[in-house]
DNA sequence: TGTTGTCTGTACGGTAGCTGACAGAGCAAT
DNA sequence: ATTGCTCTGTCAGCTACCGTACAGACAACA
């Protein structure tokens, strides 16, 4: 609105920085490409540097003592990698893994920190950015409660493709299982349904999204709601 | 630890406050009491006050379309209620209600967030709450969906306890229910078992924790990891 | 071309929790 | 004492999901 922002990251958060803003913090940027699987954060692990995905997606998990892991929050290009490290400790207490394989930029954290203490702009988008993440691991919380697992699964395959901005998603039932905290045997049930409505496609670990449309019919209701904040407070026509 | 804190009040946010933020603070605050069942904020609606309850405990619960409810925070004497408006807009998702009556400070969500804006102590210390507050929304998603009624049950009633300093709560089962995002039903078979297993007694609406020790270890780890966070993060020794 | 590992479909008994409903028990007001 | 209200216990049928397991299908590699 007030002053001219850049576009030329595929990063949300990037993009929404002023031009100045952003030639000020791309010195201290170095893009890196995150594999399938790598750990960013171990649990309980340090947080030494903060990422920015491109098109890649990374996933929050809370690790119970059994061992059962559930997704409490997912990050892609809307976000950044890393913020409860600018709350207090740089400690990270969910372990922190590349879900989808792709580019990130990535950044000490120190140097965030900094620009982030120093207030304004900066300040401004990153906690804006923080309570739209607290929205999400709301409403997930109120999801795992009442939703089914078959909702879930819609719901959550909505929020990769929103991110990675792809309909092909490389994904295993295993992993999928893993996320929504439930069994494999019960997600490949839920997907069965999927396919056979028409809404999606499966193949030995990859996923298309056939039909967006009823996809989000089907989801429950949390998809719409995050979406909706993240576009309230991040979206193109938000008050700074 | 660098500077003398004020142990004044009861609430822990504001006696962490060095004397000169806390008698700077002062004059904006007003006590008043919360009477249980006042809603604070409506879903959608605006924000314009904060409270740090004293003896008080507030729930945020988020409301479904199908009418369904259920907490995703808890809020007592350990915090702030309102968090969310100095992040983005003063507008609340979820449905905030006071549980258990009894005191709060109140002061205008403006002077509050011209003090956060300020930077320095205030600011650290309400962005460790709002960390170690979403500890609890993101282990409260992973709880919902992987531990039982029973648990949740117990590590539910044991977080009360906490934040209200009382063995004695004034909770129906029915309110119960929608907390945890379940049948009453089902929550008088969950409080007839810890009943029966000596670890609280249940009386029309008013639960006695008899066996506090007993009911963490039947609890859930849940409990247990959010309690170390709060104090990790907002405790004794937390550095600032 | 065969072998091996990964990914998926499915099956079966068991259980937690849902849906909906009814009855009894404590408390308050009349 | 009676009425009315709130809170709690319980029940019966039902569904979703668990726990575990096995076998088939595909892909990669030798």
């Amino acid at each position: 609105m007030e002053v001219s922002t850049n576009p030329q990251s595929q990063n949300s958060l990037l993009a929404a920085l002023s031009n100045s803003a952003y030639r000020s913090l791309l010195p201290s940027l170095t893009e890196v490409s995150l594999p399938h699987g790598e750990i960013l954060y171990d649990p309980g692990g340090p947080i030494d540097h903060v990422y920015f995905p491109l098109n890649s997606l990374v996933s929050l998990v809370t690790i119970m003592q059994t061992g059962a892991s559930v997704e409490v929050g997912l990050v892609g290009s809307d976000g950044m990698v890393g913020i409860a490290a600018l709350m207090g400790e740089p400690i990270s207490l969910d372990q922190v893994i590349v879900q989808i394989a792709d580019g990130a930029m990535k950044a000490k954290l120190s140097v965030i920190k900094d620009l982030f203490l120093r207030g304004g702009e900066f300040q401004d988008l990153l906690l804006r950015y923080t309570r739209a993440h607290l929205r999400q691991v709301a409403q997930t919380a109120a999801c795992n409660a009442t939703h089914s697992v078959e909702e879930r699964l819609a719901r959550w395959l909505l929020m990769c493709r929103e991110r990675v901005h792809s309909e092909q998603l490389a994904l295993t039932q295993e992993f999928i299982a893993d996320m929504l905290g439930t069994r494999r045997a019960t997600v490949s049930a839920a997907a069965s349904a999927l396919q056979t409505e028409g809404l999606i496609q499966y193949h030995r670990g990859h996923i298309r999204i056939v039909d967006q449309k009823s996809l989000e019919e089907f989801a429950c209701e949390c998809y719409e709601v995050v979406r909706t904040e993240f576009e309230r407070l991040l979206g193109p026509n938000a008050r700074s």
